[in-house]
Parts: C-alpha cells; structure tokens; sequence
DNA sequence: AAGTGGTCTAGACCACTTC
DNA sequence: AAGTGGTCTAGACCACTTT
C-alpha cells in the first residue's frame, strides 16, 4: 500500500518546515516549481499545499506564494466525553422533578414546568470520582425514558425528537460549591469542585438538554492542546 | 465580487443537510450527478464536498458516495489568552527565585536550578480577577529580561531562542487550592480556585515554560464551543 | 512583463461497493 | 457490469504582487 504522491510531498514539506529548514515568515518553494521537481501536475502539488495550510502550519498569499506561519498558542482542542466508557459508573436516580434555579434558566423554562433528571456517579479504581447530571424538559406524550436511558450520549438522547444535524453544545468549566447532596454522594467536603456545564441547543437558539458535571480531584485535571502537533 | 462556483455549491449542500432535507445517514448526491446539474466538471463538484467534510457535515466511502455525518459533542474548541487585551492589569514582580515543587516538576529542572518569575494580576471593574504567573528557566547570560516584557503573548518570550514553530502547549484545568499570597493579592478566602496550568514543550519534549493562572468566580467560567456552528 | 496562487475543464485509470 | 469516490494529467484564464 503505497502513499498518494501528494501526501509524500506534504510529508516532504511539513518535515522541512518542522525541522526548521523554512521558518516563520518563509516563502515556500512555488507551485510550479515543484510541480517541476517531482514531474507532476499544479494540481498534485497544490493538493500538498492545501493540507498543510489546514494543519496551520502555511498560508497562501496570491501573487507571492505559501507563507511559513507561527503556531497559535491561544486556540487550544478539548476532547471531553461523557468518561462513561473509561471506568465503572452507576445509575443513582432517575426522575422527574422541579429544576433548581441554574437548570431552570439554562433550558429557559416556564414556571412550573417539570424536567427529566440522570443522575450518575462516575467511579475509577473503587472510588468516586465524577458526579453527573443531566436534565431534559418533561413533555406529556415523551417515549420512554428507559429507551432513552440506552444511549451513554448525551446528544444521542435528542436523536429521535430533533433533526441531530442541527444540534450545537456550549460549555463552560468553572470552579464551584457542588450542592448538599452532591458532597454527600461523592464524600468530598465543603470545597469547590471543577464543574463542566454543557448546554445542548438547536439552531434556532432552543435549550433542550443540559448537563452537569461536579469533577473532584482525583477524576484529575481536564487536558487541551495547543500547537501544530495537536492538529496533525 | 461574485462567489466562486465551488464555493456556492458547497453552500447549496450545507443549506440542504442543514435544514434537514438530507439527514444523517443519507447519501448525498453523486459527483457525476451534481456535475452535470450545474454543468461543470467533476473536479469543482468535488472541491465543495472536501469543504463539507472538513467541516464534519459528511464523509466520503469509497464504493457508496458521500454519508452525512452526526456532529460530534466530544470534541470542543477553547479559546484562552492572557486575558491582558481586554482589561487592565498590574505588574506586581519580576524575579529571580527557586521554584516550588509544581514548577520544578513541570519544567524538569536541575536540582537547585532557578527560574525568572513574572507575577501579575489581572484586573476588571476594579476587581482583582485573576493571578497571574509565568515560570522560565534561568540561564545565565541570558537576554534583558525588560526586553521579554514587551511581550504579551507567552509564547513569543522564545520566539528568539527557539524555532518557534516546533512548539506546543499543553494546557490542564483544574480546581486548587491555591497558596497564601495568591489569596492575599485576590482577597479570596481559603477556597479552591479554577487554575489554568500551560507548558510549553518543543518538539523533543523540553518543557521550556510553564504558566499558572488562578481565576477567581468573577472572571466567570471557561467557554468551548462543539458542533456544526462551531466550525462553520 | 513575469511570476504567483485561484479557479476551472475534460478527460484518464484505479479501488471499492452494489447489483 | 455499473456506479462510486481516489488520484492524476495537461492544459487554460484570471487576479494579484513584484520587478
């Protein structure tokens, strides 16, 4: 199985720009140029040249030619499931119930309306790590919460009710005091947690699901990276 | 400034995924069918689907055609820079010091070796919103440090000493306690604060500078952003 | 004017999937 | 066998930058 030409010539580039042979703010070899020395077309070429700019590393710049970039620092990729793969978790409850005031506001919700609460305890190595939440606006008339409760995913929950396509998820980590019950549950005392919020909402702007999560210490510390190597 | 014609197509079929009329799991249509309905080549046609499966809408199998694609909610895109931009800040030390276990650790320094200090905090509305550190090795015979503090941007301190483009940074969340002068400088009692740790690594895994910001509830959470929107 | 990237054409052959 | 995407060719004209 051998490589596509134009990934062999990415390869060749993305190696020299790495190994400090063009710099920032060096002009690439041409197109043409290239084209030339491996006695292939623009196109293939060109074909390089495109996936190096979408790793970062270039940028094209008409009328002069493939400009080296600086990494960016500031733009960092989070990966954060729902951890249930990784270690045990078991179910603690599920019910409907009236939302606290922060769930009521994040599903914009109307008084007196009731939502679906899961709740979960993450486990690793015997020990409780994570507590979950999560909550759905009730509606009479809704299928099933136990064939709902199938789905480890939290968007997959909305699979069925809304087109999944248009789904978008807003998170916000902040240090925060976890509820009476919360402490309880995972044995921590009166201290913060690092809390993950995910907020679930169409296009159109509507809230349907939200989610909690209360992360103590020993669930460990939520990882991003920045660079050229956390894209390739 | 008329769109190029790739580029309208690729639109016309993101609008067409996006308000539903083709659903995950669906075909698209093929490259030789959208080819002859808006009377260009192949190449064109092909060109708009890259763009959509770059961005996640769909994927190309070999044999079938291209499928659409559920978003995906695991993987988020944080943005955090200094944070100096938008607001003031105060310079509070600039110094040689002996670093603490955490420091020491991250930057695998030599026993007894130093590191140059830059402390600052940030500030909002008056508020003291965040602390501010950022540890490097200390070499002797090193640049001015004055020179470096014309820098804002962490990364740039190594512009100089070091291809820039072969670093990385990794960043870790978490939420801590942090020590007895950061409480003083925020005024904070004995609470966990959110803490922000970047190490800036080379391409062979020299850590060659570590930061540490501690952020108070009124600097507010961390925002990442997931699906469709996100990307587009 | 010469060189660069940006767009586009009209073919070709291949590997893979479905029927 | 027919249809699909994957790769590639050898041209073309355009807009832009530099000399």
């Amino acid at each position: 199985m051998t490589q596509a030409l134009y990934q062999r010539i990415a390869a060749s580039l993305r190696q020299r720009i790495l190994s400090g042979g063009h710099t920032v703010g060096d002009v690439m070899p041409s197109e043409n140029e290239l084209a030339g020395a491996y006695r292939t077309s623009r196109v293939t070429v060109r074909k390089a040249f495109q996936i190096l700019e979408s790793e970062g590393l270039i940028k094209a710049r008409q009328g002069k030619g493939y400009i080296v970039q600086p990494p960016k620092h500031t733009v960092f990729t989070l990966v954060f499931g729902d951890g249930i793969e990784d270690g045990g978790c078991r179910y603690r409850e599920v019910n409907i119930i009236p939302p606290d005031a922060a769930v009521s506001r994040s599903l914009l919700l109307r008084d007196g309306q009731l939502v679906i609460a899961l709740r979960r305890i993450l486990e690793r190595g015997g020990e409780s790590v994570a507590y979950d939440e999560k909550f759905i606006p009730y509606e009479r008339g809704m299928p099933s919460i136990e064939r709902e409760l199938n789905f480890s995913e939290f968007p997959d929950l909305f699979a069925d009710r809304f087109t999944s396509v248009s789904l978008r998820t807003e998170m916000a980590i902040r240090s925060q005091l976890p509820p009476e019950d919360v402490r309880l549950a995972l044995g921590t005392g009166g201290e913060k947690l690092l809390t993950v919020e995910r907020r679930i909402v169409t296009s159109e702007g509507q809230p349907i699901g939200f989610s909690r999560q209360y992360l103590t210490e020993a669930f460990g510390p939520l990882r991003a990276d920045s660079g050229y190597e956390a894209m390739v």
